[in-house]
DNA sequence: CAGTAAGTTCAGTCTTGACTGAACTTACTG
DNA sequence: CAGTAAGTTCAGTCAAGACTGAACTTACTG
């Protein structure tokens, strides 16, 4: 791996562009970024404590949050001790069907906004009309819209 | 207005919400809910900063930040010195539309990620080509999906 | 059964940013 | 032109949470 620096800095913006988008803590971001064009793919917490600049405590943290969200996969080298993480197969449309999620719980919010009108027909309740109807509309369309994608793949 | 207590309730529900989902901060999210709710739904911010138990400087700062990324609009009533503030028509397509500009941006990050790989179209790549096939086909269709609902929305 | 390497846990530090309160600006009103 | 109400700005406070470092657990190895 020659260019080292470059992809270091490649996982920072990673980080910063995670931590912005999603709210993922700046070091998990890291990981990912930096998981992303390793070679080998597979590294483990020592490996990426050294290059992230990170601490064991850190590094142990972030990884099982990870894993627990399913971003990344834990394997083990026979004969090895170690741990190695790398890139979950099939995240990115994990990670955005999960992301999708949040459409229902608004359209459930908006629901429970009409309840409290006194007119939820009337002119009162357009407001909140207007945003159970998109959502609502998004959430019949969005996991469609994942479901094409994974036929398309698997083509 | 006889549900304030639960009114009220409504507006941090949201504000909890907002602040998980988008990193929007739990005063803007209040300010949201409440006007969601509220009766009649145009509120100034005296009003608000009462109703809200928060400071004139908050609502102040809050309510010029929702107004920049276009949740609510700023109205005045003839003869009367007042802001008054309410929901924008539209909202929440735009709202939509602005989280789904991400997208693009992954996309991008996949290629800026590919080009520091020595052999982007091998194996080493395949993390980057599934993250950026994914992206690239939702930055596609989900412009679309706005579009359908607008266009359904408007019969 | 010491010795060591891998990994976890947790108390403490530090940074970030939301929010308050007070000083300030602006503009209407008697 | 004083008086007042509406709104803005900003320095300071406070809380949340990311990260470190050290103590601890676990399990392999000579």
């Amino acid at each position: 791996m020659d260019n080292v620096q470059a992809r270091l800095a490649y996982a920072e913006r990673i980080a910063v562009f995670y931590e912005k988008a999603g709210g993922i803590p700046r070091m998990a971001g890291r990981i990912m970024g930096w998981l992303l064009v390793c070679d080998p793919p597979q590294q483990n917490a020592t490996e990426l404590g050294q290059v992230l600049s990170a601490s064991k405590g850190s590094i142990s943290t972030m990884t099982r949050w990870l894993l627990h969200i399913g971003l990344i996969n834990k394997t083990t080298i026979p004969g090895e001790r170690r741990d190695y993480f790398e890139i979950r197969e099939g995240t990115w449309a994990d990670l955005l069907a999960q992301q999708f999620q949040a459409v229902g719980a608004f359209r459930e919010l908006a629901n429970q906004g009409l309840a409290l009108l006194n007119d939820p027909e009337g002119h009162e309740g357009a407001r909140l009309r207007e945003m159970h109807d998109l959502y609502a509309f998004f959430e019949r369309e969005l996991p469609l819209l994942i479901e094409k994608w994974r036929n398309e793949r698997k083509e």
